[in-house]
DNA sequence: AGCTTAAAGCAAAGACTTCTGCAATAATGG
DNA sequence: CCATTATTGCAGAAGTCTTTGCTTTAAGCT
């Protein structure tokens, strides 16, 4: 990705880590999520496992990378509905469809688990961007808008609350804490 | 805790998995979290190992349940300042106190790894409890009060997912997300 | 093209975890 | 108080993960 000048991430380190990504997205997706191991998903990637223990040290870390590399690629594009409650409303389902996903969901999980004191994530810092964008336009209308930490508390929050816990999030509940959200500006 | 028939729940099973229990907290404590096996936690519990594995299988059956166990045990009385905001500006402030604490932000992040399509959880409907109790109470003085979902969803879920995903959570915040929703109601 | 060396593969040793009979202990019921 | 038997302890076996030193491969540079 940049100018590294010992490094070599050419062609063969990286068909490593594209086969060890693929295998962990392969093992989540089977539900196999908390009997992941490192020697099976070397076995997976047809890679060695020695190679995983010397790249990342052990499987959180692992984990930690693959999560953040999944949650992150999005490849939606924001709505524009020409109103604030159209957008995030819009916006929110995208998002609770996306975390609902089993494979997800796990990702999410398995990020709590690696997780130590970390202060920001770029997962989170997306999302805001992301709202950013809706609730500037939305100023420029002249609407009345929160802020976007009120966004990320009131609407993200909740819907990742419920998602890494286990409890019903849908749709209607994506609209309903938009109606919230919309109704504190 | 029942009348089990062929259940033995007498005083030395009790012993047994009290130890087990106190050892789960004092290395949680230890901040060795995620290094814990069974092994380690029998010889710190002074129990045998096959102990461990008879009575609870494997080890994420156990931190669950050792985690409801500490998160449910709460013995703060619930504040009574005379206004809506008061309390739960009060009440915020425990529970952001609570969770924050190194040992019980491990409890639930074990709750999350653990967790698998389960819709309830004594945890959640201990605080949906709670907050009920202090809206009655604002409700019967005539106060505007927002609904307990909605107490749950942009008070306690955006605390939690800020203590489970590592990013900052302080009492400002939680008088912030109080002041949202009261905003809301 | 040839050289250097980061990174992967290989194999064997070591450590740890998990399982399985059998013996010992003590909680319940008569 | 005695008999029953759920539950724990013990020890050894089996299986799995992790580490380590060395060899082989191929990316980056001149």
């Amino acid at each position: 990705m940049s100018t590294t000048p010992a490094r070599r991430p050419g062609g063969r380190s990286a068909k490593v880590r594209d086969a060890v990504y693929t295998a962990v997205g392969q093992l989540m997706g089977e539900g196999k999520a908390d009997r992941i191991t490192i020697p099976l998903l070397a076995n997976r990637a047809g890679v060695n496992p020695t190679s995983i223990y010397r790249r990342w040290g052990d499987l959180d870390t692992l984990l930690e990378e693959v999560a953040v590399a999944a949650l992150t690629k999005d490849g939606d594009d924001l709505p524009d509905t020409g109103s604030l409650r159209g957008d995030l409303s819009a916006w929110a389902r995208i998002v609770i469809d996306d975390i609902t996903q089993p494979r997800r969901t796990r990702y999410l999980r398995a990020m709590t688990s690696a997780r130590d004191e970390v202060l920001t994530c770029p997962c989170w810092e997306q999302r805001r961007t992301q709202a950013k964008v809706m609730l500037d336009r939305a100023r420029a209308r002249g609407e009345q808008a929160p802020t976007e930490q009120q966004v990320l508390d009131h609407v993200i929050a909740p819907m990742y609350h419920h998602v890494v816990f286990g409890l019903a999030a849908d749709r209607d509940y994506a609209d309903q804490l938009v109606h919230d959200v919309i109704t504190m500006a």
